[in-house]
RNA sequence: GCGGCCGUAGCUCAGCCUGGUAGAGCACCCGGUUGUGGUCCGGGAUGUCGCGGGUUCAAGUCCCGUCGGUCGCCCCA
């Protein structure tokens, strides 16, 4: 027998309730605040991530499904959601429209990683992205959005809010020199593995969990004490907008993302009960991805929320903020072959009507139907027998109260809205 | 890519240490009520004991390998 292959999992209800539950919930969200639904290929040239997330990053080294199609081209298999919306922004043209374009998705992501709990080889996201304004409004309406999203399904978050400043050397680039200057004085008090990558990319030591690394990293001279005014600026007004909205937040200064097209705000939301994993979800601007594709210049901001996080960490809660019933009100129960194909005409009739109905096509005894009748969730029990066939009529059972009366077969949809 | 633990019925697991050819609960089906569910009672079906090899008269049980799961490292949503 097949499995499902590793790091994957088949999703079936009753938890694909609360998948589908959870994802409408987002999109609807997005949607009222003007973000449009977009939907992107799966895969892509893997040049466009090697372009984007960075061709030295973690990602793009050793995380990626990359695989030459019949055509000869190397395709990969999307690990993020931003570099396709953006890609398919420039190729449409779209940013020489109306802007911002504000687009939201709800797609899988695949990383070839070690999987555990709260990480698979392929996760479902949602995201939504703002582009075109440079405006940190736009920044605070994202980061509120993705905020109110999470809190109505149910979580409480703790937002960490930071400013990584921008690719030059008046601002990011000059910081990281620091920093390495930092690093390489202390090497030898770092872990081994923190060392490795000094000059690979010394922002991700603050990331270390490493006790020793940490105790230097204490020390460090941090990024926001060294960002240029105009991202300072930037992020004060970032700031200020949140608490105009009363979203809360936390200045995490050793907040990193590991994609390389970020810039300015940066942020994440930590929660509990994901093992060793803490983050539902992250965001932030990448004012220089479109001109990393050879693009023109064209700022935006944007999140990603991980859909299975969110469910683990709903279900360590222990509360759904809306559990899904089943969608089945009424069970059409039937005795005989002439009342059975009379119970298909009456489920379909209902349905038609917009009224969630069902029946048995295994050739239950009345009993072995009233019972699937009870475990389908139905409200009514309908029931066609031979007494019901020769008058014309239905018995209707409401399936709580016991209560049952006949009634004349058209008058059963009106007896059954309720 | 590295390490710990685990892999027995559809599901959750016991049995493994101290080898003698499989069990419980739930779920499912049937009956108690040949036209009435959710409760209760009675009965029933189901396993290549992950896979491959080894030790042994005999392996679910011991050994090796492998695949998978899980948790952690790493990385990230």
């Amino acid at each position: 027998m097949f499995a499902a292959p590793k790091g994957t999992k088949d999703v079936l209800p009753p938890e694909a309730w609360r998948w589908q539950w959870l994802t409408r919930l987002a999109m609807d969200t997005f949607a009222l605040a003007g973000f449009a639904p977009v939907v992107t290929p799966d895969f892509e040239h893997t040049e466009l991530f090697e372009r984007s997330v960075g061709s030295e990053s973690e990602v793009v080294t050793k995380q990626m499904y990359t695989f030459a199609d019949r055509g000869g081209r190397s395709l990969t298999l999307r690990p993020e959601g931003t570099a396709p919306v953006m890609r398919a922004i420039l190729e449409r043209g779209l940013e020489r429209g109306a802007l911002p374009v504000k687009l939201a998705y709800c797609q899988a992501m695949f990383r070839y990683e070690r999987p555990q709990k709260g990480r698979t080889r392929q996760h479902l996201q949602l995201g939504a992205e703002g582009i075109g304004s440079e405006n940190p409004l736009l920044d605070a309406e994202i980061i509120e959005l993705s905020t109110r999203f999470l809190t109505t399904a149910g979580l409480k978050p703790v937002l960490l809010l930071n400013s990584i400043g921008h690719e030059d050397p008046s601002c990011r680039q000059g910081y990281i020199k620091v920093l390495s200057g930092f690093l390489h004085e202390h090497s030898a008090e770092l872990a081994s593995a923190d060392r490795a990558r000094i000059d690979t990319n010394p922002l991700r030591t603050f990331d270390s969990k490493e006790e020793r690394t940490l105790a230097v990293m204490r020390d460090a001279p941090l990024l926001s004490d060294h960002i240029c005014a105009a991202c300072r600026e930037h992020f004060d007004a970032v700031r200020g907008a949140l608490e105009d909205l009363e979203v809360s937040f936390e200045i995490e200064p050793r907040l990193v993302r590991g994609l390389d097209y970020y810039s300015r705000t940066t942020f994440e939301y930590q929660v509990t009960g994901l093992g060793a994993q803490s983050a539902v979800g992250g965001g932030g601007r990448y004012d220089g991805l479109s001109e990393a594709l050879g693009g023109p210049r064209l700022p935006g901001i944007g999140f990603g929320l991980g859909v299975e996080r969110i469910l683990l960490a709903l279900e360590s809660v222990g509360t759904f903020a809306d559990e899904p019933a089943s969608a089945v009100h009424v069970y059409v129960v039937a005795l005989g072959e002439r009342a059975q194909r009379a119970a298909l005409k009456l489920t379909t009739d209902l349905r038609r009507r917009g009224i969630g109905a069902d029946f048995d096509v295994m050739g239950r005894s009345m009993k072995g139907q009233m019972k699937d009748a009870s475990r389908s969730g139905a409200r009514w029990a309908v029931i066609l027998g031979e007494q019901e066939m020769a008058t014309g009529t239905a018995t209707v059972k409401d399936l709580e109260s016991s209560e049952q009366t006949a009634l004349p077969l058209d008058e059963v949809p009106g007896a059954v809205q309720a």
